[in-house]
DNA sequence: GTAATCCATACAAAAAACGTATGAGTAGAA
DNA sequence: TTCTACTCATACGTTTTTTGTATGGATTAC
């Protein structure tokens, strides 16, 4: 048995004759009298009864059109939703992002569901290489996360690249902006992935390029950690400007560093070379198109 | 997109391998790898991610995988439901009988159902001639009647002929058997069809073949009404002996007539050389074979 | 009785599916 | 690394299936 025959099968049900059928099928008529006998053989049964002007389904006919008609509509709905989703109209998009870039998310989203209100997402949180990971492992099929990182496996669609600011204790003086060397007299803070090279390493090298001998009063994984470390007096944190719209701001001051040297990139990566879903390719696009627009301003 | 495809299709995502599933298809390789190339081609979407080892399902690919798993349930369920009905195994019967024999029919119902238990059944009644038409107009597949009937347009399985019997009111003084032409003396009572020629007109030419002429007080379509007549002591019925059984006789007594001249004969009719369903043959097996086994006795 | 319809069959042409042979790419072992 | 083993894809000829054309038989309408 065969979707076509079924097709046929129904048509002749519909019209009551085979050669009206066969004009709405566009066949001639002695093929579609091959293929009903053909499925009536295959079956057993005899599906019309042969009436003079006529044809009139049997009682097995009869189940055979409803069953028939059944199946034949939730083809048409599987071809349909199969095509939504590999088109990337549909589907579940597995998404990580480091927390301190998350500040780029929400906008981008809402954006995307405008264009494809069927696709959901699932988010993952973690520091870059282990956002790498999951990349590689598929856990998530894009990843948003700070540069820099092992590019080898990944494509990449590069975003602004984002200057570094010192956070200070409300109560502290604050000058309104700090020359980098003034860094050094200070207590810093730093992210620091839990493993992996990365802004850490970025920043240390940086200031020691600049003969500053950075004092590092300690390095965490998790930026909230770290703003709650500077509000209560311990010291400066240095983070990418776009940190920071995820975080309350009570307490702190957020100084901007004058002759900014330090400057970090962050990056949508996917594996590169392999199969990339039709939605996470969308999602790419939407993203380049919001730079694009970004820029244009 | 056809029933093969997807079988193809849901081999390959079960074996994750082309080479595995094409041996489980007991085809070779190539042509099943072209066959899934046909049917991505046709859906426009990649359904496998070609990891290095085995093939993946993409998104698209699982979703297909699901609803192509449950159709070919479906469509396995859609064809033994077919073949069971139209081979009579399953499914409706309608069935005619008129009340005067109506006896004949639990007995055969509750044989064919311990055969066919998956058979229901639908009875309709009424005289002889509006049975036939009930045959000629397809509202019964087929019928139990009374004969003489114009049988230009049925088939038929002949019944046991069956003696008339005289049913008298109790009260009466009734000798143990009766004379044909003792019948002249007496009132009697008979079925009549609403239309068309039937017993009455059999028993009322029989009688006056043997020059008697009998002293017809009523006739009434309905046995149970003319039975009710006779226990108020208006008269004597002549009724078929099978007509009995599914009446009450009290009040009432059945006497045989001794030179019994008149029988009545009774068959099951269908539409001649027109489709009949399975199961309607098969019923009409089973009457067979019950009137051979009760010959045999 | 004739024309018009409709279904079924016969046969040829076109299309589709299949099998064999073969090449390219990758993983695992030597 | 090289070699082997294995998998998938392509090319091409063969077989099977499906379709179209021509035609005959049967039935209805005029």
């Amino acid at each position: 048995m065969d979707i076509r025959q079924l097709r046929y099968f129904t048509a002749i049900a519909e019209e009551k004759q085979i050669t009206r059928a066969a004009k709405r099928l566009h066949i001639a008529q002695p093929p579609l009298s091959q293929q009903l006998k053909s499925l009536e053989d295959e079956l057993g049964i005899l599906l019309f009864e042969r009436k003079a002007r006529s044809l009139e389904l049997t009682e097995a006919g009869e189940v055979l059109y409803q069953k028939a008609k059944h199946l034949l509509e939730k083809v048409e709905e599987a071809v349909l939703e199969v095509k939504e989703v590999g088109d990337g109209l549909k589907g579940v998009l597995s998404i990580g992002s480091v927390k301190t870039c998350f500040s780029y998310i929400p906008e981008r989203l809402l954006y995307f569901r405008e264009n494809y209100p069927l696709v959901t997402f699932r988010l993952k949180e973690g520091d870059s290489s282990l956002l790498a990971d999951y990349v590689r492992s598929r856990e998530v099929e894009l990843a948003i996360v700070r540069l820099p990182l092992d590019m080898e496996d990944f494509s990449c669609l590069p975003l602004p690249t984002d200057q570094f600011v010192a956070v200070l204790p409300e109560s502290w003086s604050v000058p309104s902006a700090l020359q980098t060397k003034q860094l050094s007299d200070m207590p810093l803070m730093l992210l620091h992935r839990t493993n992996g090279v990365g802004l850490y390493e970025l920043v240390v090298n940086k200031l020691k390029e600049h003969q500053l001998e950075p004092n590092i009063i300690c390095d965490c994984p998790d930026a909230a950690m770290l703003l709650s470390l500077v509000r209560s007096g311990l010291g400066v944190a240095l983070l990418p400007k776009s940190t920071l719209p995820s975080f309350s701001m009570q307490g702190l001051k957020m100084v901007p560093l004058e002759d900014c040297l330090i400057e970090s990139e962050s990056a949508v990566i996917w594996l590169k070379d392999r199969y990339l879903s039709k939605k996470a390719q969308r999602f790419i696009e939407t993203f380049q198109s919001i730079e694009l627009a970004a820029d244009g301003r």
